[in-house]
DNA sequence: ACAGACCGTGTTATCGATAACATAAACGGA
DNA sequence: TCCGTTTATGTTATCGATAACACGGTCTGT
């Protein structure tokens, strides 16, 4: 299974073919004059040898890496998954590759993985959030290439961005709520500032509230986000203990809102008979939940698009001011709030 | 933002610091011999020059990348995303980073991502599955470094297993439902081989049905996979409809099982009094649900963990034969079958 | 006091692909 | 027919870090 003999470069196959290792290179790009003929003799050769391409080789050479950094806090939720497909189909066109790190929801750890990423000199990269650590920020800001920050609206862009105010989606929630009449509202969260995107929220729900003149104190923490279900559920049971008279809740996530629902039907309490329940984030479960979550779609999927799209413009020279693309969230009223 | 000079190489460094270009080099890896005065001077000049390590250049010399390869299916999938948890654990101790590709259930897609990833010249790959297009084994077989197939029990592997039968675990749960008098047993799942671990649980649900002299034909096609919520509620729809005399229905997935159970709330069909669902992998949302829903844990973390550490036993000599490490899934039953 | 081990650092050559330049052959329009 | 252009290919030097080897200085044990 693994062979001990050297593996074959790209003069071995030039060797094999009877060409020059210059006409080989030509041959594994596109766009690039070589005869049908010979390239088929090399790549007859290059299979044979089972040559595969040297990319730190090419990469070092051409000072191209034809990769783009991202980076997202965590890897197994749906939101970022979908912007993460709407970059890598907005970037594979162009043969650009996706080098993926995820953050854990923690400045820090995303310091040290800028630092790794940019250490394959990518083509650009693409980071959520817009708060980073002192160091991070002069990284990217010295990286010499195309920067985006998503989900979200930073005070100090570095360059681009696409992204949305979490805190206006959630005021935009409660607006809705307080017309209907609904004022006693609760949100469940995070406990710490990890998650920078949940923090823009609580804190949007604090500033609606008291713009409404309204109580913005029925804030319960959740633990460390991200927020799963289970936690959202045990959330949910102490908001129901300590602040019974609660007309509705708003959770920092749709995962969080679904275990705050199933707690209530543990508990035999009728929603949204007895209490509204909301999320964010539109993910699938907020959809197809009995009954059907109230939640806030972010467009996840665009996101990325809008991202790849930036990035295919800059380094096509089309765009060289950075640019500010703005999402414009979509509130969903659900079965779980009326 | 975009610096228009040429990035500063290790060769700056070394003049701002007074020191060999060699030397810079040995204060940029650990457990080298530099002295932790020059060490400091050599990282303050990099630090004022905003010196950033280039890793293609270091990959092509020394010949080593210092990544491992990973395919898995989808990154948007909790088993996944723990099984690669699992694996970037283990490996970070070692400076080991993971080099991630998602094949979208599509061997062929595997095949093109295996060659990319190949390029990057990776110490090991680990690959979701055993079943691969003839030139992507070949890739695999040629590499010369450490091949682990996970998540399945290939007939023919090509290296390293951590694995387990997902027909076995089928089985396993087919065998305690009849234990309890439960025969009319459906299955959902996809309506494509794309999914390979999906469809050995169908192949899995068929053989042990007709081993119990039971009628395998409840199989309702849910779509292409992976089968989301949705797609198991309106399959649970058609299921119900079709064949209302069914006593249990086994999803492919819990995602579908889920789903498969809202229909059933939707329509005012009591689980498990009515009819038991239940699931495969152990999600949160089948804990979190009322009812909890039935399911098999394949322990995905431990899964990463130890191709992980078989990888590290072969890097360091430990571990010269192929193996296969066997997980045992566990059957979990809840509320949605008792 | 001296041989041998060890420590910190320098010098030189090299990893494999390709940018830049060069060239021979084929082509095409006046 | 001839020259400018295009096409297909070759030659040389180079990207930036580091393996391999070298070397002077310090320490250790007898």
């Amino acid at each position: 299974m693994t062979s001990l003999r050297k593996a074959p470069t790209m003069a071995d196959v030039a060797r094999l073919a009877g060409v020059s290792p210059m006409t080989v290179s030509r041959a594994f790009k596109r766009d690039t004059s070589v005869s049908e003929a010979t390239r088929d003799t090399i790549r007859k050769a290059a299979e044979e040898l089972g040559y595969v391409f040297d990319s730190a080789a090419s990469s070092l050479r051409s000072q191209r890496s034809d990769f783009v950094a991202v980076t997202i806090p965590s890897i197994n939720n749906a939101n970022f998954a979908e912007t993460l497909r709407g970059l890598s189909e907005g970037l594979k066109d162009r043969g650009l590759q996706i080098l993926l790190g995820y953050t854990d929801y923690d400045i820090h750890e995303e310091e040290r993985l800028i630092e790794q990423l940019l250490r394959r000199r990518p083509e650009a990269i693409v980071v959520t959030g817009g708060k980073h650590t002192p160091r991070a920020r002069r990284l990217l800001e010295n990286a010499g290439i195309p920067v985006v920050e998503t989900w979200d609206l930073p005070d100090a862009p570095i360059g681009h961005v696409v992204g949305f105010s979490n805190a206006a989606a959630v005021r935009g929630m409660i607006d809705h709520f307080v017309a209907r009449g609904v004022t006693r509202i609760a949100f469940i969260g995070g406990d710490a500032d990890r998650d920078t995107r949940g923090t823009d929220r609580r804190e949007g729900f604090v500033a609606a509230m008291q713009a409404h003149g309204l109580d913005a104190s029925r804030l319960i923490a959740a633990g460390a986000p991200p927020i799963s279900m289970r936690e959202g559920a045990a959330a949910m049971g102490r908001l129901l203990e300590s602040l019974p008279d609660t007309e509705a809740v708003i959770c920092v996530s749709d995962l969080s809102a679904f275990g705050a629902l199933t707690e209530c039907q543990r508990r035999g309490i009728a929603v949204p008979e007895a209490i509204w329940i909301a999320g964010f984030g539109d993910y699938e479960i907020a959809e197809v939940s009995v009954p059907a979550l109230t939640t806030i779609n972010p467009f996840p999927r665009e996101i990325g698009a809008a991202a790849a799209s930036l990035i295919l413009d800059v380094l096509d020279g089309r765009q060289s001011q950075p640019a500010t693309v703005l999402i414009r969230p979509e509130l969903l009223i659900r079965q779980s709030s009326r």
